[in-house]
DNA sequence: CCTTCCATTGGAACCGCTTCCAGTCGACCA
DNA sequence: TGGTCGACTGGAAGCGGTTCCAATGGAAGG
């Protein structure tokens, strides 16, 4: 059995083992220039034998490339962006890069990740999902010429890839429209956070537009913002059923808000969809578990996505400034009916 | 406005911009040693105007220590990870510790994750969810004194933090059969990976000793592994519906597997829990709102506690190879009742 | 008024790796 | 056989910080 040295080996230890420069230990290493079959021998061995891994911080300084890209993500509070970095995960794991995460929960955390990944040398390169930097610190970004990709968010001057909310908002109400219903209410996030996307605001305007093109008024008693769980949708979703005249149907902003709904409907005795039709959005999975009918949008694909943009502005390629919207699906399940 | 540097400031630009050496602008950094105040504010006013960040990278390479937590796990697979994870970094947040996550999902992935993570240089600590690292990583691992907490996971002189799985198998099986059932099946997973924790195996290691506690002969057919996919554990539940004398009761080693059979039941019209009664393990979100009984484990914690565990070894504490296990609580809710 | 002391400061070494820049040396060509 | 060429190789200069150590100079003590 080999020895374990007590301190890890450096590229020196390694060179003075094998009786070479440090420089040769490198370019065996790296497999650049000309090493002669005998000395590269050497050199491999006395690494095997010292047990020597390079150090990636040395690495990183030299090279002034960390290979860490940084993801930047509201983690706590929704099922989707974690489905979201898995895509990340998924599309980095062939390549060379580390992932940093950055939890951005409070809006102090976000300043501080922010900053942190402003500071150019952290990452090579940044994944922001659901969440909108602020200018100053796209500047510092662009100015450190470190690429940056938005996730289910858009920024002036920073490639994106989104879904369109507002046609998301369209089509689950339209939906609901065709099957007959005119009573329609809409449960949507509270805008709380400045930079936090509101998704949940363009659905609503497409909630609104799809309304207005079907001349069906809109009724403010029918439109309701509460948060993204489920136990606020619920009493929400209570209350809209015990309004005198109450909706046919719900769209909810979330899958999330849409089992809240449902639970509501659930314990007041109310029949889905016999009574009441429900649509959600997203279509994470516990949705297809429930049956519920929902807007899919592509969320694992948005991670997949957004990391190869990223890795290609890292390969040097132009990477245009352009805003790549994904395709939305209306997934028809039980929770939908036409209105008695 | 002020000027935007094309190039990051390093601390030689923000000396000589304050016209003082380096070494004193590094002192105000990190308000070590003293300085004068009129040199404090003139240094301050330089990092200002500079917009100077000092490089994490150089800092890591001078001080030995990279400020980065490693933390590796099999992300995809599963639900509970995630939420072992989101622990994590809500204990991780306060800290100054960033997280770099690695997904290990393949087996080479793992190969690579764990040769990377030996590499001493590239975190200060790790923490490794559910998975149970190669003796010689470990050996590696505490060669170059880096800390290592297991979360989910068992090794020996590596502290851990872990549930009583076997107790959990007990718990949940002891309750099927104190409300009367004989018939029990259990749907497990299938041992696949050898640096994957097997939780599973001791949950049935728990089912076969309630059910030798209580007498009731074990039969193989009722004993059955899959996938912790839904999929899987809905066509084995399906399986086991079918046979001549279909089981009153399933103990799923997961609630995904749970759910998968509670899809089985409905498709076939069987009634939860009129005629058969279901408990899962892990109290994932999805249980609450199904409505399925449970052993809750707590996931959340688990990863909280183990990155503390982690936080006190870095922190210089003695940090005790031991095992902490956390409690299991049974969740009883709506899919579980006295055979007819 | 001369030491001694201490707050303050800058220079330089070092962290571990990459790579430019010479330098060595045998092979091949004229 | 002298010269050129190119394959190999090692030294040294960074990368951007931290910190030891020596130096400076004014204040306090004798």
């Amino acid at each position: 059995m080999e020895a374990v040295p007590s301190t890890p080996a450096r590229i020196a230890d390694v060179a003075a083992h094998a009786g070479v420069g440090i420089a040769t230990v490198s370019r065996v290493l790296n497999e650049r220039g000309s090493v002669a079959a005998a000395t590269r021998e050497r050199v491999l061995e006395a690494i095997r034998i010292l047990e020597y891994r390079p150090s990636s911080v040395a690495q990183a300084l030299s090279l002034k490339r960390t290979l860490v890209i940084g993801v930047v993500l509201p983690f706590l509070t929704e099922a989707s962006p974690i489905e979201r970095v898995r895509g990340v995960v998924t599309a980095l794991a062939a390549s060379p890069y580390d992932i940093a995460l950055y939890d951005v929960e409070s809006a102090d955390r976000q300043q501080r990740a922010f900053r942190l990944l402003a500071d150019a040398h952290r990452t090579d390169g940044l994944l922001v999902v659901s969440l909108i930097p602020p200018d100053e610190e796209v500047r510092r970004l662009s100015a450190g010429s470190i690429p940056c990709v938005l996730i289910d968010a858009h920024h002036d001057g920073l490639p994106s890839v989104v879904i369109d909310d507002v046609g998301g908002g369209e089509l689950a109400t339209r939906y609901l429209l065709e099957l007959g219903h005119r009573r329609i209410a809409f449960i949507g996030d509270k805008p709380a956070d400045p930079f936090r996307r509101q998704s949940s605001r363009d659905r609503t305007i497409g909630y609104e537009r799809a309304l207005a093109a079907a001349s069906v008024p809109m009724r403010r008693d029918y439109v309701r913002e509460g948060t993204q769980s489920r136990h606020l949708a619920r009493n929400i979703a209570e209350e809209l059923l015990r309004l005198p005249e109450p909706p046919s149907a719900v769209f909810a902003a979330s899958d999330v808000q849409a089992l809240g709904v449902l639970e509501a409907a659930r314990g007041l005795g109310v029949d889905v969809p016999g009574q009441l039709s429900v649509i959600g959005f997203d279509d994470i999975e516990i949705a297809s578990y429930v049956g519920l009918t929902t807007v899919r949008q592509p969320l694992f694909e948005s991670g997949r996505r957004g990391a190869e943009l990223l890795l290609q502005a890292l390969a040097g390629q132009p990477a245009p400034v352009h805003v790549e919207t994904l395709p939305l699906d209306l997934v028809v399940r039980g929770t939908t009916r036409p209105p008695r």
